[in-house]
DNA sequence: TAAAAGATACCGACTGGTCGGTATCTTTTA
DNA sequence: TAAAAGATACCGACCAGTCGGTATCTTTTA
C-alpha cells in the first residue's frame, strides 16, 4: 500500500527540485510543482504540510549527502585532509550550482522566521566547530604551525563561500574550481610546518 | 519648481531602503512603501517607472559610494593600500549588514533577466579587474612576489565576500569584521616581500 | 501684470492576475 | 467497507501597475 504512496511522494520531491532549481523558491508555484511531477493539489498536501515543508526536506537531504562525504574524507595528516577536501570542491561546485541559488533565496527570507532560521543555522555551526577542531589537530599532531586556528579555519571556509557565490554571480569569468583550489593553497603555503 | 518633486523622490528612496532592508525585496510592497514615505501610488510611479527601477537607483547609489570610497584610498606600495582597504571592511561590513541581504535576494531572481543581470555584473567585474590589477601593480614595483596576480585577487575578493555572507549567516558567532582582517592578513603574509 | 494655457506633481480607487492553502468529492487499497 | 490516497473546484489575500482626475506650479499672452 506504502508503493504507490511513496513512488508518489519521491516525484513530488525530484519535481520540486527542478522546479525550485529553475525558478527558484518563491518562483515555483505549488501548481507548478503539481503539474510536473503529473499529481495533483491535493496529493500534494496530503503529503505534506506546507510548501516550506518540501523545501526543508530537500534541504535537509542535501545537507546529509555532504555531511556524509566530509566525514569520509580523512587522510593521515591534517595538510592531506584539507587537499583532499579542497580537491572535493569541484564536485561541490557542479552540484552547488543547481542548489545554491534556491538555498539562498530561502535562507534569505526565511531567516526571519526563528524556526527556520535555527534549521539553517545548525549545520552551518556544526560544520564551522568541525573545521577549526581539524586546524587544531593539524597543530597539535605538529604538522601545521601555532597559528590561530578559529582564523584560518574561518579564511579557509570563506574563500571556499566566497568563491562558491562568485562562481554563482560570474559562471564563465574563470576556473572557479581552480582558483578555489589554488587560493586556499597559497593560504596553507604560509601555514604548513615543512 | 523641482523643490517638492525632489524631496517627494528622496522621501520614497529612504522609505524604499528602509522597507527592502527589513523585508526584502518581494516582502516590500509598493503599497508599504508609499505609506511610509507618506506619498501616495500615483507618485510613486511618476518619479519611478517601476519598483525594480526604485531598487536599482538604490543599487547605484551604494555601489557609487563604495567605488568612491576604494579609489580614495591609495597608499604608497601595494601592500599599504590593501592593509588600508582591509581596514575599511569594518565599515563595509556595518553597512553591507543592512543592504546585502536585499541585494542578495534581488540579483537571485533578477540574475534571469539579462538586462539586469547585466547591470550587476558590470560592476562586479570592473571592481575585480581593479583588484587584479592592483596585484599587479605590487609585483611591478616589487612589492609582492612574484604570484599569480589573479589568484591572489580572487583569494582576497573570496575572503571578504566569505566573510560577509558568514557574518550575515550567523552575526554573533565571532567578530567578522576582525575575522576577515586577520584571514587577509595571513594571506597576505606568504605574499610580501620583505 | 494678471489671466489664460500648459506642464508637472500627485492622488487613490480599481484591475487583472497569482498563489498558497482548503473543502469536498472520487478512487484505490488492504 | 473503512481508511488512505488522489482529484478538482474554489477561497481569500496580496500585489504591481493603471488610469481618470485634481492640485500646484511655470510660462505665455494680451
Amino acid at each position: 500500500m506504502q508503493q504507490r504512496s511513496e513512488e508518489t511522494q519521491a516525484r513530488i520531491l525530484e519535481a520540486a527540485i527542478r522546479r525550485f532549481s529553475i525558478s527558484g523558491y518563491n518562483g515555483a508555484s505549488v501548481d507548478e510543482i503539481c503539474a510536473e511531477a503529473g499529481v495533483s493539489k491535493g496529493a500534494f498536501y496530503h503529503h505534506f504540510s506546507t510548501k516550506q515543508a518540501v523545501f526543508l526536506a530537500l534541504l535537509n537531504g542535501w545537507l546529509g549527502t555532504i555531511d556524509t562525504g566530509l566525514k569520509a574524507v580523512r587522510q593521515e595528516t591534517v595538510p592531506q585532509t584539507l587537499m583532499q577536501m579542497t580537491s572535493m570542491l569541484t564536485v561541490i561546485f557542479a552540484s552547488a550550482d543547481d542548489r545554491l541559488p534556491m538555498f539562498l533565496e530561502f535562507w534569505l527570507q526565511a531567516s526571519r522566521e526563528d524556526a527556520v532560521y535555527q534549521a539553517m543555522i545548525a549545520p552551518y555551526r556544526y560544520f564551522a566547530d568541525y573545521f577549526t577542531s581539524l586546524i587544531k589537530t593539524g597543530i597539535a599532531e605538529g604538522s601545521l604551525k601555532e597559528v590561530d586556528p578559529e582564523i584560518i579555519a574561518q579564511a579557509i571556509l570563506s574563500i571556499a563561500i566566497g568563491t562558491l557565490l562568485q562562481g554563482l554571480l560570474d559562471p564563465d569569468r574563470t576556473n572557479w574550481s581552480r582558483v578555489a583550489e589554488q587560493s586556499i593553497q597559497a593560504l596553507l603555503a604560509g601555514v604548513i610546518k615543512s
